[in-house]
DNA sequence: CATGAATGAGTTTTCATTCAT
DNA sequence: GATGAATGAAAACTCATTCAT
């Protein structure tokens, strides 16, 4: 009995070899023939799950997105059920921040590449958008619940996103001997604890 | 029926017309015609000047990285004359940072392509590492000038530059009403000199 | 609109395509889309069944040289077929290369822009050899079944056929007024019968 | 005083400039500019010394034939002052082609050349042609001296002059331990002289 | 005569996309 | 759903040629 793959599995298949392939090209000198033999499937097949070659950006862009998402939600039910002060709970967040996100060279080398499409495609810079908002609201939230300036929480938030922002593109484009990324990380984001 | 202009001029010009490109597309998408087109010239002309098309890359990423190191130069200069105090040189270097690099739009959409190509390239990496090792160490000189932990003074540093560089980021990639770019770089940096 | 048609053909169709090309122009002045043209095909095909253009060159040369090695192959079993005595033979096998090679002008034409590509391409060239040596060895043993000099039939050989393949090259270079290239040939061969 | 070379020596510099390129490459893929370099000029001048890049490699066949004419005489005036029998002579002359011309390998290699050129180019060819009739004629007179046959003369030399083309391309295509290039030769040469 | 910037035609190659099978 | 042949647009690059200086 050959076992059909649902469809959403082989588009999701899909994704999966585009983000493999991002590690070794941009996007657009990617073709569909790269995409479909990193996915071992036909190429002819991509224009049957998607419209063209950009709805495969497109789609593979809130996918990303979607799963870190989601990653982020389950590690804070997890985090929900230890019973940890406010400020414990923010360090935490932090520390998860640094080891999954910032510091996972494959993602930020995958979030570079999002940058610089979502700089020149109105589109794509609005799924980023709304990423980015999600993002700086969620920590908003958190430090809202240990200083009455919301104001200041909000400001501090998105100050500490870009700064993890530019942390990501430097474990990219510097070498690990120009400074210590972790140090510079935990350094500044003990300060901000400090702060509150 | 050719007509014959000053000869270095010309490879600024192709140059300046590529920076005027990469407002609209990212390189990969500029072809050497769109380049030649809005450098008025003939797009055989640029095969003269540059050997390829990446050599033209390569030049422009020196050629923008060079152009800001002098802005920076003059600008040293003339601060240095009006005979501030550490505290306050900080200060300003802060407020030419924000608003001729950071907040400069036209730079952070070319820079976040750059971004994106170092991510990629290996030599043009380099490029871009060099820049920023210069960056990190001229502001870790002047924190060295008000205290006296240069450990700390280079952390902070590190994470100033890729704070600003967040920063860059979200003036392109966020709308205006996200939150105030302003505020957020002034509040982060006001927080900085009180640290020292 | 795309038509479907028999894969491996499509190859010999654009093989024959060249083979057609190179009577009116050298391989280095014929484009690949005057190949294409000639094939009926598309010119974006001939990428898709060969790498480059230097490939479709290294897969004709094989093909002719393939080709008139089977042309010779058949004509030697249907000739053996006819129980000739040894010299019959070599006079007969003269008489073959007489009408169907030496003086074919559309193959010495060819073979005449095959020795100029392997002049200079190492590669060509090692595939020219090894036909020239095969030719040569063929030759060296039919004499060698009238003569007991073996070193010598191996040396008669040789200028054997370097004399055939400037006489392939008189009959493309030269006007038949100059002399007349059958009784040249067959002056020669029976020269060479003669002494055996 | 800087010495002004006569327009005649520039001319033949560019000529003997394209002589070497075709050492490295086919006409076809040497460029103005290979030539220019080679000569140590500007490549403009090469367009002001001749009309155009065909009308420089026309010039070279020439210039290449002519070259060896002379040669051929020269020798011939030196030959004839040392009183030797016809059949000498004759041998003499085989010794002179054999070293001079058929083994002369950068002689070969451009003759392979011009070949192919004159395969595409009547103007080309009628000027090769010419050289093979004058070849062949001389030849032919001297076998002329030592047999009454004149018809069989003629074959003979039109064979002969086959034969060392095909030599000469041996000596470029084939690698020398495919048989003794020298052996090959003097052994035809003794037949012949035999013969008559 | 000499230089080298400028032009533009032409070439190979890549690749997203389509579609018959 | 797959497959892979076929199409055609667009790209980088080369180069003979021209001509102002």
């Amino acid at each position: 009995m050959p076992i059909k793959k649902a469809p959403e599995d082989k588009k999701i298949q899909i994704l999966e070899a585009l983000n493999q392939c991002l590690q070794e090209k941009p996007f657009e000198k990617t073709s569909i023939k790269d995409i479909a033999r990193a996915a071992g499937v036909n190429h002819g097949l991509l224009h049957y799950y998607f419209k063209n070659k950009d709805d495969i950006l497109t789609r593979y862009i809130e996918y990303v997105i979607d799963h870190y998402k989601n990653l982020f939600n389950d590690w804070l039910i997890e985090i929900k059920t230890q019973n940890l002060s406010e400020k414990e709970l923010i360090a935490e967040f932090f520390g998860f921040m640094n080891s999954r996100i910032t510091l996972n060279k494959k993602l930020s080398k995958v979030f570079i590449e999002i940058w610089e499409i979502a700089a020149y495609n109105a589109n794509i810079r609005s799924i980023l958008q709304q990423a980015y908002r999600e993002w700086i609201d969620t920590l908003s939230e958190m430090l809202n619940t240990v200083t009455k300036d919301s104001a200041a929480a909000r400001r501090i938030s998105a100050a500490t996103v870009a700064f993890l922002e530019g942390m990501a593109l430097f474990s990219i484009v510097l070498t690990p001997d120009t400074f210590d990324f972790n140090e510079v990380l935990t350094g500044f984001q003990k300060k901000i604890i400090e702060t509150l």
